[in-house]
DNA sequence: ATGAGTTATCGTCTCATTGACGATATACGT
DNA sequence: ACGTATATCGTCAATGAGACGATAACTCAT
């Protein structure tokens, strides 16, 4: 028994204030016409990861190494028997972190691609909302225990920037002022650059760039109201 | 391009206090007579979860609904070009948390099977030692925030099994009086039964099920010494 | 120039949680 | 009865989080 594999990314990126996935209108059969998570055939020779940097290059446009200046990482893989009217396909679906910079889309396919907030979502091709809100819920999980919101943000941000991260992904609301405190005092979390904003409104801010941490300790939880139960299995 | 798509799994159990993991020896080449982890090819017709959930009930010798007591999760696809000499083979690996009790197994295949210490480990066919890393990684995360360590134990079980838990995955000691508040202070993580030990060396102590929260709030974090880094991507 | 508005940053206070560890309870074996 | 072993409860100090006051350092309109 042999089957086809495909990688799917849930790239995910903060737009006026939402936390926005990047959807694809299927220009094929089947679901013609109707939205889905980007994604591909993995060719002959590559690893799954490489087939996820091809893919998320050819979304943002930008060479690989510049589309991992975000994060990606594996989320899942999901094949059920009747997933694809076309045959058995396994899909191995990665997360994507990526700053709001790339624009929509320097696509090369004829199929458009959009920003569109997780928020009131369109129905998806296959089983890609379940897909889209397994990644939703691991970004929202990964933000309290690690220092990935950055990877939302240009390398160098403010702390304002970061928390709007926060909030977006989250959709909530947090205190600057604890806010500001947890970041900067908890280690490796972010590296003061020296550097500052200049000619925004209010006080000039200082720059961060993203700290060597790979973990937070303690980490950053979310406020009871905005957590989810876990996905299933 | 077409692959062929195995389920492969990393079993985990507490044995003599020791975390141990289920390895089988290969009866055929590639690896013949090698250690690997248990695993088989998915059926034309079946979901993921369900083979992996077959797969377990093979290697427990129990019926699917007991073997599923524990707990069975996905924890990720490994599909590099060169993983397995026979060709394009991409496999999908799942983690299971079973109590002691199910023994070294009722196997059906020729392939022995046994329990080995996920300390002091022999070599692994494949990449079934990167695979087993993970598992060991997510399984040391999950206790954290999870009441999953109960999946170790049987159905009822004292305070002072789930430490010993604790203590085996984690490989470190906690103290009892600190961890009994913690466990009966945190809501939904253990349920008392009203049932009591008996015959035992000290005083009895109270039996506990699994409690119905799915995550723990606030978690319950590793002593800095047990600490390490979360896989890679 | 001056004051109002805006945002950044620092401090304070209180409460919850944790880690260290003493004290007590309730069994068993002799 | 007594020692030993384990379970369970309590106390205390340190730490971190949430609520919020106070100040600092800008921009902008007048």
């Amino acid at each position: 028994m042999t089957f086809a594999v495909t990688v799917d990314l849930v790239m995910l990126t903060i737009r006026d204030g939402a936390l926005s996935v990047l959807l694809i209108r299927r220009a094929i059969p089947p679901y013609e016409g109707g939205r889905a998570l980007p994604g591909g055939f993995v060719l002959p020779e590559e690893d799954l990861a490489d087939a996820a940097g091809r893919e998320l290059a050819e979304e943002t446009g930008l060479p690989a190494e510049a589309a991992a200046a975000g994060h990606l990482e594996q989320l899942g893989s999901y094949g059920a028997p009747d997933r694809d009217p076309r045959g058995r396909v396994v899909t191995v679906a990665y997360l994507a972190l990526v700053p709001d910079a790339p624009s929509p889309r320097a696509g090369s396919d004829a199929a458009a691609a959009d920003w569109v907030p997780v928020e009131g979502l369109p129905p998806l091709a296959f089983d890609h909302e379940r897909i889209l809100a397994d990644g939703v819920e691991r970004a929202r999980a990964k933000l309290e225990y690690t220092p990935l919101a950055a990877a939302f943000c240009p390398p160098e941000f403010t702390i304002a920037e970061l928390r709007q991260v926060y909030e977006a992904v989250w959709a909530t609301k947090l205190d600057p002022r604890n806010f500001h405190r947890k970041v900067t005092s908890t280690d490796g979390f972010v590296e003061a650059t020296g550097r500052s904003t200049a000619g925004e409104r209010g006080r000039p801010a200082q720059l961060f760039t993203r700290g060597a941490a790979p973990v937070l300790h303690p980490p950053l939880l979310r406020p009871d109201q905005s957590r989810q139960l876990p996905a299933l299995s």
